[in-house]
This record gives structure tokens, sequence and C-alpha cells, in this order.
DNA sequence: GTGGTCTAGACCACA
DNA sequence: GTGGTCTAGACCACA
């Protein structure tokens, strides 16, 4: 899987690392029970530091994205009924939509045109349903 | 148009402004012409510096969604015709979408739940068309 | 508020930091609302690095302790209501009481004396209700 | 006697196992002078390292709570006597109760609730006196 | 070899 | 002035 991080972005490179980590899983090229590299590896691959790395797998363990086990490294989490649903995470995903479609809409954007491009995206997912 | 700010929050304060009238002019608590608070005005109401307040109404002013007329102070500019589905725009839109669609995915919402979901947002904007 | 750290602890400092301004808050030398030290201040008292309080505070946050405003710093969050009996935090507790109780019950100390170490305790803490 | 190890914890594994051991003989899921398994298969049952249960059953022993004898393995010790309430054990379970009611009293479990809690956990306790 | 912690020092965004 | 991020480099516990 290929992770590329924009060094002048405003969005800090672990949160950049945990995005792409994020997309990967869903899109299915990180798959359930894959090993991630180590924090030093991907550290060098990236030419980041490890205390970047560490930072962003802390972050998606703490989320339930990935397992961290001491003697083998990260893993991938995905166990669907670990995160399936959780009110919570429905309460903050509204909240992003209500602003993403705010701007939508007055970007002249429908309903129609929003839902289409959101099937488009959909169906760069894996269905592990 | 009441506006909340969270002073502990992840979002800069500037920013969570500029997000709330961005919804505001989308659900049409602002209309388009309807003249802002000034600069001076909304820091007082809201407790926070000028700074702050100027900086979101300069974004605000720099992405189109305002325009600021010396004379007359700050104004909701959104004439569809302006903004009106911009590539730059979408492609923007389409990144968002990959990051929360992915998260979505993996908290188990499908394409029906989720499309139910923006539907209910979009119930809540209004129709400029 | 006194913290002393130990250099050569199994405790990671950032821990003992934490483990000690949330004894702070309980026992009522933190009050509600009150202004923390500022990462640098409270770094350069203590002879450690800016990094390991930013983390202390970081967790303290995460976890509700305090709240973080980047106006004006950290400050003691507790408003009863946020926290308040989460079934969470019981389930967490009952595993430590576990461990802690089999440990006293195999040192010979029955109920009666656990229930008098933990009324002594309860003493040194604040009343808030 | 049934142990199970959480291999993502944030308790390193040979910890975990002293501690289930632990609870294994304030319960009496363990009797006084019950043998414990060799090093090598509770190794082999649990899947771990052999170092990790020799860590274990190291810091066991030197905690007194097991014996280890080279021709019949390790026993469990205790024999209330060995160690009834030494000072240094009422120390340190004075700190560990500090911390715990802290942050149950800033979660509003008072004095009568956490009173309860000890005493369901008490009632799965062995009486050995 | 693995992640976790810590330091000294730096720069940046926010307010 | 505030916290947030990042680096280079180091050491440690765990396995």
């Amino acid at each position: 899987m290929v992770i590329s991080l924009k060094l002048d972005s405003d969005t800090p490179l672990y949160e950049q690392l945990r995005n792409q980590i994020v997309i990967g899983i869903a899109t299915g090229k990180l798959l359930p029970q894959e090993k991630l590299p180590t924090v030093r590896q991907l550290a060098e691959d990236l030419g980041i530091n490890t205390m970047t790395v560490n930072k962003a797998y802390a972050l998606l363990k703490q989320e339930g994205y990935i397992v961290i086990d001491r003697r083998h490294g990260a893993k991938v989490n995905w166990q669907p009924a670990d995160l399936t649903d959780s009110t919570e995470h429905t309460a903050k995903l509204e909240q992003k939509l209500e602003l993403i479609i705010a701007e939508a809409v007055i970007h002249g954007i429908d309903n129609e045109h929003f839902h289409k491009l959101c099937e488009q995206t959909y169906e760069k997912m894996n269905d592990y349903h």
C-alpha cells in the first residue's frame, strides 16, 4: 500500500498517516489481521520520525482500527463487531456531514448530485458484509 | 442567528466561526445580501478577540461566501452563479467524502444508511434553486 | 500543589504526573475551573521535557479531567455531570479491585480491615456532593 | 484454572500472568501447596515464550506467592503466616487505593458505593481464616 | 527486534 | 504567550 504525505499540508503528518491507513482498511488495501509495517520501518520509508508514526499508531489503536501486540507489532483490527455503528460515531458523522453538505449546497450541488458522489466512493470500498 | 463556540475544541475558534456562518448561509438562517455583524460587534458578543473574527471573515471572503464592503461591512454573497460546482470544490469534496465514508464503512454504515443521513441533512438546507 | 516525580519508577513520568493531578483534583488541592500551570512552566518546575507534560495533559484531557483552551491553557474540568459513574469506569474499577483485593486477602487483610483503609482514604478526599 | 491473556493489552504478558495467578490463589482456584504447571507446559498452553512464564514465576516467587523447588517445580505457597499484613504491602496498598479512590470520587462513586463494590469482590474470595 | 518513553531543541498556528 | 507538532537521537522493557 502506497502512502504519500504532504509536508506542507495543514493536516499534521500523524493525522495524514492515520487517515490514509483508515482509507486503506476501508478500501481493502489493508486486510483485517494484516500486519502493518513496524514503526521504525514506516518512519524510514516515509522519511519521517518514529515518534510521528508512533503517534499515528497510538491514535489508530485508541480508535480501535488497529491492535498493537508487543510481540508482533501492529495489526489491522477491523472486526466489524467492535466498531459497528456506535452512536458516538454516528453523532460525529452527522456533524461532519452538516458542514460538508452546507458547503456543497452553496456550491450548487443538490441531493442527487451529492448522492452520486457518495455512491462512487462507496464503490471503491470493500464490502465486508 | 445563534453562534456557539467551544473554547476547548480541537477546531480553532476562527474555523468554528467560519463553519457556523457557512452552515447559517446554507440553512437560510443568513440570507443572501444579509448584513453580518461588524467584526467588533461579533467579537464582543462572543467574548473573543477581534483578530479571531477578522480571520474568519477574511477566510469567508476569500472563499467567496461573503463580500466585504468598506462602507457597509460584510454581507452574505451567495449568488449561486459565483460558486456553482467549481471543479476545485468538487475535488476537495471528494477527498473529504473518501475519508468520511471510509470511517463510516468500517463502522458498519452501508451506502443506504449513509444516504439516509445525507438526505436528513439536505432537508435542513434551503432550496435556492 | 506539590508534585514529585520518581525518575526511577516503573511508572512513566507522564503517567505519574497524570496520577498526581487526578489525586490533586479529588482531594481538592486543585479546584474545579482552576488553571493548571502552562506546559512550559510545569516542565521547567519539574525539570522534565515539555513533551512529557504535554502527553500527561493530553491524556487528562482525553479522560475528561481537564479542559484545554488555546487561549488560557489547561483548566480542571471536573463537572461531576460529565464523568459521573460511567459503566465503563465502573467496569475498569472492578477489575482493579479484584487484583488489589486478591493481594490484600493473601496478605491477611480482611473485608473490615480493607474497608477501614478505604474510609481513611475517602476522608482525605473532598466531598463535592 | 483458565488463564486468558490479552496480547494487545498495555499490561505486559508476564504481569497479566502473575496477576491471574494471584487472583487464582486468592479465590481458591489454586490451593495452598498446589503444584503449578511447569514453565514449559504453561508456555505451550498459552502459546507464549517460556521466558515470559519464567519471568512471571520468578516475580511470584520473589513476592512470596509461590515457592520453587527444583525437584517438584512451582507450588502455591500461601501460608498466611508468611505474608500477613506486612507494612510494606500495606504501604503499597494505600498508595494504590489513593489513586483508585481519587478516580472513583471524581466519577461520583461515594464511600458507600465503593464499599459495596469491595464487598462483592471479597465475597468471591476464599476465607482462609 | 518490537513498541514505549524521554530529551533538547526547534518551529508553527492560534489568540 | 499558549499548546501542538516534529525531528534526531537515545535508552529501556518486553518477548
